[in-house]
DNA sequence: TTATACTTGTCAATTATTGACAAGTCTATA
DNA sequence: TATAGACTTGTCAATAATTGACAAGTATAA
């Protein structure tokens, strides 16, 4: 599954047999919109996210992972970056994730 | 050199004996808004990459690094998703890099 | 030629980010 | 204990970015 969050979308779409007018309803958006948005002229809006999960019965991790993959993929892309850079993330994710767990256990004491 | 982007300046700062208002002034920021910066507080703004680089005499490339990854982690943090997603973002940027690769072909024919 | 599906441009309205400054804390030192 | 310097925090107007909405276009099929 390597395409953008706009193909992404088409891909669900049709596969489902909406029109752009369909599915935009759906999703609360103007369907010229929602036409740009598959066309990588504009953003899809995070706060969907979750209606877009819904919408096509999905799990919303799954489309969570699309959508932000894509934003970091353009991210790298737009900025060229060296690839080492998704290493020195998930680095930083787990130190998140630590520095959390010491303020958690801070709070309870 | 596993901290936050905030971290990372202040890390930089104290190692060169700057005061906020000094390392601001260099910026061209206020010095107030450096420390919410530092502190986590606001976010520090893509443009002055490039300055912040010069500053220290970091290389542009680690200066992003440390700058993108911050903001990747952050994401994947607050959004609780699957450590997976990194590994999907790094086939997304070889399949930007074919799909413009192709584009290029294109208007070269 | 009419309908349907889609695309593109534009722009006001809404939202988010930024710059600027006042007022505070904390520490060291005279 | 008061003065200074370094830093933090809150606020808010100004600026910038995103969004919603709609008009006008193209493309295709009936």
């Amino acid at each position: 599954m390597n395409m953008s969050f706009g193909e992404f979308i088409r891909h669900l779409r049709k596969e489902n047999g909406l029109t752009l007018t369909k599915l935009a309803a759906k999703l609360e958006l103007d369907s010229a919109n929602l036409s740009k948005i598959e066309n990588g002229k504009r953003e899809f809006d995070e706060k969907r996210l979750e209606k877009l999960a819904k919408v096509f019965q999905l799990d919303l991790n799954t489309v969570k992972t699309e959508f932000f993959s894509d934003l970091f993929a353009k991210k790298i892309y737009e900025n060229n970056c060296s690839p080492e850079i998704l290493t020195v993330a998930e680095e930083k994710v787990k130190y998140l994730k630590q520095k959390n767990l010491k303020q958690t256990e801070l709070k309870l004491s």
